[in-house]
DNA sequence: ACCTGAACACCGTTCAAGT
DNA sequence: ACCTGAACACCGTTCAAGT
């Protein structure tokens, strides 16, 4: 019986903190702890620390964005699935703004060579980037480190600036310099 | 003859901060006030807040990087000096490691388009820029914002993996976009 | 003028005590 | 099993009191 109450105090701590973290908030885990009504132990029974339950709220939330990498590829050829995958990515980036700086943090606490919450991300970018070598739509030697350096400049982008313009001409010089060489430009 | 004693505390506590941000670690005010031994109160005359320490600590380093554009641009053509001052950038991004936190933390905090600290910056790549529109050696719609925003993994960088291998790959990349439709490519 | 250090309101995290 | 809430060691920041 107990067992489902704790289930639901997860669930809630979780739709709290992606709401904090979606509008671009600092998340501060007492906070949580009295929104949700809920003893601070509890929180720690669930998460064992902040940067666990940034990671679980991310990593439900970038899901959705990563399992639609396949799609894009059966839909469009390699190149133009790769630039719209990149495109969501960016948006993905402005609309949950909150989790740019918080998964820097996670990142740099760690001193881990990649983010933690960034491996699904790199699970999308591999199938996309390995489909364009398969086309030949980019230079042979591009790699999943270069696009990550490259792409770096979509959690930078401010929901407050035209995004949406500087995203594009971001993704158009990026896809020169990854299509550059190619094989078999399209 | 006071004045000597806060001019020393002002110097004190910069160099007690740059040790701090150089070695990555993420900075306390308090931390900082014992280490140099003076109240917290002084800290807080000299610097209102965490951010103006960090920002004055970090504009005093990043004024050689900025200053050696001038430098590069009569001593190489065009595009050759920006591929260089690019290059020293991304050894600042590293070996000031603990700026990168910091001042994404500064940025994010104000809510304002950009890092107060990345003026400076800002300056030394308009003139860069500007010195390639004029050679024609860059595409002619490109703008500062645009290499803002292709050269933000330079602050992913980490000293741990082989940045120096990564940075160069990168700039390449980054400089067949910028490059591809110039006027004049050499 | 400049400095000190106690004080305030917050953190993240732990843990004894309860059910 | 799961939860609570007091407690600890830290923050950033303020401010009365000293020189």
């Amino acid at each position: 019986m107990q067992r489902s109450d704790a289930q639901r105090n997860r669930e809630r701590i979780l739709e709290a903190a992606l709401e904090e973290l979606t509008a671009g908030n600092a998340i501060s885990l007492s906070a949580i702890a009295k929104r949700v009504s809920v003893g601070q132990g509890t929180l720690y029974r669930h998460f064992p620390d902040k940067d666990s339950l940034v990671l679980a709220v991310y990593h439900r939330e970038v899901q959705l964005l990563v399992d639609s990498a396949s799609g894009l590829l059966a839909a469009h050829p390699a190149p133009i699935a790769f630039r719209e995958w990149l495109s969501r990515l960016a948006k993905f980036a402005v609309t949950k703004a909150g989790f740019a700086d918080a998964m820097q943090q996670a990142s740099r606490a760690t001193g881990a060579p990649l983010h933690p919450g960034y491996v699904p991300v790199v699970g999308a970018l591999t199938e996309l980037i390995e489909a364009n070598h398969a086309a030949g739509t980019i230079r042979p030697d591009l790699t999943v480190d270069d696009v990550l350096l490259m792409i770096a400049g979509v959690w930078q982008l401010s929901p407050l600036a035209d995004w949406q313009a500087q995203a594009a001409r971001l993704l158009d010089l990026i896809m020169i310099g990854m299509t550059t060489g190619a094989p078999h430009p399209e």
